[in-house]
DNA sequence: CCATCAATGTGATAACTCTCACAGAGTTGT
DNA sequence: ACAACTCTGTGAGAGTTATCACATTGATGG
């Protein structure tokens, strides 16, 4: 796989990652190939789009016939970093948390949850799963730091994150995903996603009442 | 408030709800007015990109001044929306569902849950707010028409999502909010949205190993 | 009441992303 | 082996979104 530039469009990203589920649903329905055109109308994607966004990456399709779709997955996965195993922990077990907490899910995507912390006494000493116990906040910079934990995830309400991240960074952690209704500051070498579900409820709403008023 | 155009792109209204969020933080720490200056290094976008994003529904600040905080809040609840009350549905109470059925924040946001679905036996019956018991998914379609229910989240496995939207959609809804790691297709006249959590993951999946092969 | 100042609102411009159309490459049938 | 055909990969162009720079407006102080 040859990386051309590093000028993609974080759209492009966003997208590949439905290929990659469009593609998985395909092999299940016994398409061992799939012509951009198809594979377009399965994931609602115009078949130029798709042929672009995969040529910023190399040529992986079969002119005259289209992509073999187990091989086209793989790549793409390769291309995402899919089969990396990042150390990873999560901040705030309450029921964002433990719904996003599904290990398997987490695996298939390249982290591997290594810790939990939750500023609840209650949680604490809680049994996630084999190894995970839900550690008390105050120890996330130490054992961060000691299980050399790389990405951290935050779902905790909204006042906490800020502070949470902090200790995160403080702890030595590379990349952070924060689902808090509030975006977090971070150093500039951090990576960092903040993924705001509220905006998703905000703009649903105003798409509604856009409908609305026009009629 | 006087919408000029309908060409409004999506990334701005994304932002509004973001400012959204600072601004109620600035009212908790007493900032009475605002500059665009300042308000762009709360939420992180630059100062031309709020105005700009502002002036496409109309005037809302004093020049030399800035923005009244309270009031520019209200203005843009008023431009998304967030003041209706939508009657929702939320199919699927896995953990997912359940983490989103925060009443308040649902209410907040403009939506009204008005039943819940599940397909599990074990889990129908079960009351989770006054009034709203879990229904089977079988009754989807007369639910939805009998309470001329309007939005609907689904929360459901990939493998049910479109199956669900189905009946939703034959019930008559209208805006569909889909978490299921599928997109779904729905009749050119729903509003959908499809929100992708696994795509977040696989997004910090990739700047994380694009930080890493640099380096 | 006028001058000064600060921050908005916006047209012009730059950057970015998507779409189109077609040349080129590989496959299949004869 | 060649012709006909299919679908990819991509440069050029259209369309969209963000940035810049500044004219404009209202507040403030002397």
């Amino acid at each position: 796989m040859k990386t051309k530039e590093c000028k993609i469009p974080e759209a492009t990203i966003k997208r590949l990652s439905t290929y990659i589920n469009c593609l998985e649903r395909l092999q299940v329905e016994n398409h061992p190939v799939i012509s951009s055109e198809l594979l377009g109308e399965y994931c609602q994607v115009s078949p130029a789009q798709i042929r672009k966004d995969l040529s910023y990456f190399g040529e992986f399709g079969v002119r005259g016939v289209g992509y073999d779709t187990k091989k086209l997955e793989a790549e793409i996965k390769e291309i995402l970093g899919l089969n990396n195993n990042w150390p990873t922990c999560v901040v705030g077990v309450g029921k964002l948390g433990l719904a996003l907490l599904n290990f398997a899910l987490f695996r298939k995507h390249g982290f591997s949850i290594t810790a939990a912390f939750d500023s609840d006494p209650a949680k604490v000493g809680t049994e996630l799963s084999a190894g995970i116990t839900i550690q008390p906040t105050t120890e996330i910079e130490q054992t961060v730091t000691g299980k050399k934990i790389l990405i951290g995830i935050i779902t905790t309400p909204a006042d906490a994150a800020q502070k949470v991240a902090e200790q995160l960074v403080a702890g030595g952690i590379q990349g952070l995903l924060n689902f808090a209704p509030t975006k977090v500051k971070v150093p500039e070498e951090i990576t960092l996603r903040n993924v705001s579900i509220t905006s998703e409820l905000d703009n649903l709403a105003y798409l509604m009442t856009q409908k609305r008023r026009r009629s």
